[in-house]
DNA sequence: AAGTGATCATTA
DNA sequence: TAATGATCACTT
């Protein structure tokens, strides 16, 4: 299957930004029309096609590499689904959480760090009565967190990242963390990946990911079209 | 209603 | 299996 549209990599970021403005305002079933991608019924198997589309139409780098969706600008896309009053309806998966051979990891050179330094927030009005292809795209922004914000997540991380060090992981729970948690991030429940047990051993334990609690995106958002 | 834990598709 | 993209759905 071949697309009939196929975006070039944006060159600055200023062109990136022209690109959302373009994009804000249309459904992404007219986004979707013009990639020549039909639209699923719904999400329930399709999880990650919104972000998918939109990444397609702004010319990202596809695959599942792990490096920023355009890696010659070091910015990450990331869609965030709101409702009418501009929240967010989810919390934002940012990476998988290492959970082996992390002793000694610094903050600074954390996936978590690394992802958040430059962020392209696309929100999108996604309330699940509203059907998919009726979905409208909203402003996009380019967002580099503040010295605040980057304190919070440090903390969160340094917190969590302790506890998988020390081998309390299975006492890790969604509700720990102020802006960032930790939590399943698998295929299902059965799924199994390595880790550290409380006396140092090796166990087999649920994959987890990180994220941004939906606070902390709410708080973003504000930020952002307040300052507008 | 909110928030946590569970789950789905796809690509290497 | 582990990474990407996330939302679903049950519990509280």
């Amino acid at each position: 299957m071949s697309d009939p549209y196929m975006p070039t990599a944006p060159q600055s970021s200023t062109e990136l930004l022209q690109r959302c403005q373009a994009l804000a305002g249309l459904t992404l079933g007219q986004i979707a029309a013009t990639a020549g991608v039909t639209v699923p019924a719904n999400l329930q198997r399709d999880k990650g096609w919104v972000g998918q589309l939109l990444e397609h139409t702004l010319g990202a780098t596809a695959g599942s590499k792990a490096e920023p969706d355009f890696p010659t600008l070091g910015i990450e896309l990331k869609t965030l689904p709101i409702d009418q009053s501009g929240k967010p309806l989810e919390s934002t998966y940012v990476c998988v959480a290492p959970l082996t051979g992390v002793a000694g990891l610094q903050w600074q050179d954390s996936w978590v760090c690394q992802k958040l330094q430059h962020v392209l927030w696309l929100p999108i009005l996604a309330e699940r009565q509203i059907p998919l292809a009726q979905r409208m795209v909203g402003t996009g922004f380019l967002w580099q967190p503040s010295p605040t914000q980057l304190q919070l997540l440090q903390q969160d991380w340094e917190e969590l990242m302790e506890q998988i060090t020390l081998g309390g992981i299975a006492n890790i729970r969604g509700a720990q963390g102020k802006v960032l948690q930790l939590r399943p991030k698998a295929a299902n429940s059965k799924a199994l990946t390595q880790a550290v047990g409380a006396s140092g051993e090796p166990i087999l334990t649920l994959p987890r990911g990180f994220y941004l609690k939906a606070g902390f995106t709410a708080a973003i958002l504000q930020q952002h079209f307040n300052s507008v």
